[in-house]
DNA sequence: TGCAAGTCGTTACATATGAAACTATAAAGA
DNA sequence: TCTTTATAGTTTCATATGTAACGACTTGCA
């Protein structure tokens, strides 16, 4: 008894669903940029996203971080405690607003940074060698347009 | 103290980089498409993912199923106790290997595969409309190319 | 045969994640 | 000012997930 036989149902077929596929994509590369600092340096993807960010933006505070990374605000405040109990962060509070944290990343952070950067690089590169030029340029094209706006709640 | 002070660490630009993007709009439409069913029928992503490979393919063993899905075993195992205590999917055991279970739908997981089924197709149908044409033609194209070979070992 | 090695599936444990409640502080309005 | 409402961040709790260990069964080979 074969999807043939159930002509009615219309099974969807998972791997040309879109969705599916983005899936199975986007977790087998995380995955692999994962493996090659998670093990090296005891890092969290959710810290790596945090890292990156502060690396960009220094003094954000812990809600913007969540904003720039898609991460709700306990995953954030949990991978800050661990950073900055690492002292690969440091957080200081804001002058004029108590609540707030000052963020950015220690030297130590920053020496972490420059180990995992390149290497997420190098996997990018991976990802898209796999492509043709002008498929990695649609691709990039496609992604751009896909990504919830700015303010997009979760 | 911000990134143009930090020439030299050279920092992701998180929403530029091709693995944060695809996992951000993989979740994001994963999630739609979740929304759609998990209250409704109180229904997981991975217990979906089962009954759609199962309502193409009938008669699969859990091992299989693990492989269509891109699940591991435990997943599959822990999905398929509550579909069938659930009575949508019935599991017999193999006449020549009593290690292997047998899977189908019930007339009652059909039910809810062919409730369901729709509302995917239209999550997908909605995400592509935000694409032009050709960017769907081509996004189908590189998703082919990206996903891993069939015997791909997570 | 009979035993070693492999496979199928489940269970147990440790860790990760998200929703909601909570604390502290700030802002808005009477 | 005093009170209400909103915001930043943490903690708590319930659930989800992956790894490893396990029990049951089958296969390969002496």
């Amino acid at each position: 008894m074969t999807a043939a036989r159930h002509p009615d149902h219309a099974p969807l077929e998972l791997e040309r669903f879109v969705p599916y596929q983005l899936s199975i994509v986007s977790n087998t590369v995380s995955q692999a940029i994962a493996d090659d600092y998670q093990e090296r340096h005891d890092l969290g993807v959710t810290e790596w996203r945090v890292m990156a960010v502060l690396a960009r933006f220094d003094g954000l505070s812990a809600r913007e971080v969540a904003e720039r990374t898609a991460m709700d605000k306990v995953a954030v405040s949990r991978a800050l405690s661990r950073l900055v109990d690492a002292g690969r962060v440091r957080r200081e509070i804001h002058e004029n607003d108590k609540r707030r944290s000052v963020l950015g990343l220690t030297a130590e952070g920053w020496a972490i940074h420059d180990e995992v950067a390149p290497m997420a690089r190098r996997r990018e590169r991976e990802l898209l060698a796999r492509l043709e030029p002008d498929e990695q340029v649609w691709l990039r094209r496609i992604l751009d347009k896909l990504m919830p706006p700015e303010d997009f709640k979760r």
